[in-house]
DNA sequence: CTGAAAGCGCTAACAG
DNA sequence: CTGTTAGCGCTTTCAG
């Protein structure tokens, strides 16, 4: 009636539940003889292994947590995957936890990761908070923080150099023979997508001698709406300008279509490169000029660095600094 | 050194591990100083109870498995947010399981949940193949399909009324003034996305008494390239047409995106509609009129129906079809 | 009101 | 080569 354990299956093979163990597990020490019984009587039975049981005994659960700011966009989605592709290979599930906006449920998800025993988990896109380390630390497992990291803790991440892309993006305009361009910012108190795309855009400003004027940039959040808002605040209220940085695609396309609606024509009268490099960025009409970030790539990297740590037990940290790649679409033109 | 248990708590706090059972679980039977020492011993060693050995003596994991045939798409990230989030609510945890194209892993996933005893199982998009069925079964785990359905076995579903969904966007385009209707399908194969939104768009022209031309369907698959090409099959070979019922939004943009290259303005040239109503639908431009699933409600929707199931064990069916709504947006113009 | 003890299904010594 | 046994951490009778 019950599922079959392996009590059932030594018994159906008449040999002790150890031996069956052994066979399950390839371990040496016992004929080839025996080894076709357990197996025909697991055959019969249909036995399968339980999970939940095999944990308790060896501490480990073979199981995985993922903590994402959003689950649907577009962005923790690509990078799920990735996580959940190695995983899945390297023999781990994956649960996902949703702490929503301001990481509100965060450290509810800790505690519920505690208490399933996961292996290890792999935080997202969010400032990793004391107490969350500390949390984290309690529970002793590994961590690897994908597209955010950690001044103040040792804690490997995977990301990519923001300062450093928004400082290509802007270059690539520049280079493209625009000199007055504008930027559509996150918040700079955002410390992942917001400050440090902002300095890569003065930095490379600067570095062509061109000069940083405040009003130029619009603090537009990340969502379509308030990019708009931006765009249109940029379009009255800053000085002329003929290319524009957008810190997400998100906003880019906000902007864009603000633009359309004022007949502004892309690239022909106005520039545009975003950053992210999602899905839709190459849906738009016309497609979107962007940074690329290598999602993907990103959580299998993660995927891969957590396990490693989780079976060697190697408890040294190693980040990557993935590198993005700049996507020529058809929104940015060359300035004459 | 290894983390508390609840061994550790009773000798803590001087009483037996059932005592602080008991307190833990709020049932009756001790005295109020029983209690507070034994909040305190939990307090003071930062106990936390084993998700994994109670899941071993409950046969409860509280956690249920989804399966999706592509994680990273922001139809399937939706749903599992609607999931994701009542689940959690519920006091579940979800596993997030890529069964890839063609459902090649899915067996193997079935069986990875089924060693981890999940209480569960959401299953998503995709035919349920009589093998997934018996393992499910085998299992003995309640299951909810969303967004597709079983004609063979009973099993409760949840998803919109594809042909009906189809037939009130194509009748839609007909109120408009629309005669000469065009269609880019997925194949037909697809019993879900594909054939019955063929279905319904063909019984909305017979309805109104509009003459079917195999000539106007252009089979597209789901994905953008395809689209592309289907759109310009029919700009080149179809008879005449001023409209155009997308099987899905990302089809809708593709045909959008060829139909602007062309130098075809939309809708002034040509109205579109899609379906699904996914993220960038509000992105593009114009924005896309089109049918709204409303995805992360479906997925609640699931997650609450498979949770009673696992609670109450009442493992009646009882599917809902949810209505899809037509959105309104820039794509589509009346026909004088 | 409280404790002892029997498992849940499996692994891993330890003995043969 | 194979079996016995002691747990893993927790819940739950069953006795007091």
């Amino acid at each position: 009636m019950n599922p079959p354990t392996i009590k059932d299956v030594a018994k159906a093979a008449n040999v002790s539940v150890a031996t069956v163990s052994r066979v399950l597990h390839n371990l040496a020490g016992y004929s080839d003889r025996t080894r076709q019984k357990v197996m025909q009587a697991v055959e019969e039975l249909g036995y399968q292994p339980n999970a939940i049981a095999r944990g308790l005994v060896n501490k480990r659960t073979q199981t995985i947590g993922v903590l994402f700011p959003h689950v649907s966009s577009s962005f923790s989605s690509d990078i799920l995957h990735g996580i959940e592709e190695t995983a899945q290979e390297k023999g781990f599930s994956v649960i996902v936890c949703n702490t929503a906006e301001e990481g509100k449920r965060t450290m509810k998800y800790l505690q519920v990761l505690r208490e399933k025993q996961v292996d290890g988990i792999v935080f997202t896109s969010e400032v990793l908070k004391d107490e969350y380390y500390q949390a984290i630390k309690e529970m002793r497992v590994p961590v690897i923080l994908v597209n955010t990291m950690s001044q103040k803790h040792m804690i490997p991440y995977v990301k990519v150099d923001d300062r450093q892309a928004a400082y290509h993006a802007t270059n690539y305009l520049i280079q493209k023979g625009h000199r007055e361009i504008a930027m559509i910012s996150g918040s700079l108190k955002d410390q992942i997508a917001g400050y440090p795309r902002l300095e890569g855009y003065r930095q490379a400003l600067a570095d062509n001698g061109i000069e940083y004027l405040e009003s130029r940039v619009a603090i537009g959040g990340f969502q379509l709406e308030r990019s708009r808002e931006a765009m249109k605040k940029l379009l009255t209220e800053a000085p002329p300008f003929t290319a524009v940085f957008a810190a997400s695609d998100e906003m880019a396309i906000g902007a864009m279509n603000y633009a359309f609606e004022q007949g502004i024509k892309i690239p022909d009268d106005l520039s545009i490169i975003g950053y992210d490099d999602l899905k839709f960025a190459r849906m738009v009409y016309p497609p979107l000029t962007t940074i690329h970030q290598p999602l993907t790539m990103m959580g299998r990297l993660a995927s891969e660095k957590l396990i490693s740590l989780i079976e060697q037990s190697e408890m040294q940290v190693s980040s990557s600094i993935v590198s993005h790649q700049l996507v020529e679409r058809q929104t940015v033109r060359s300035k004459p």
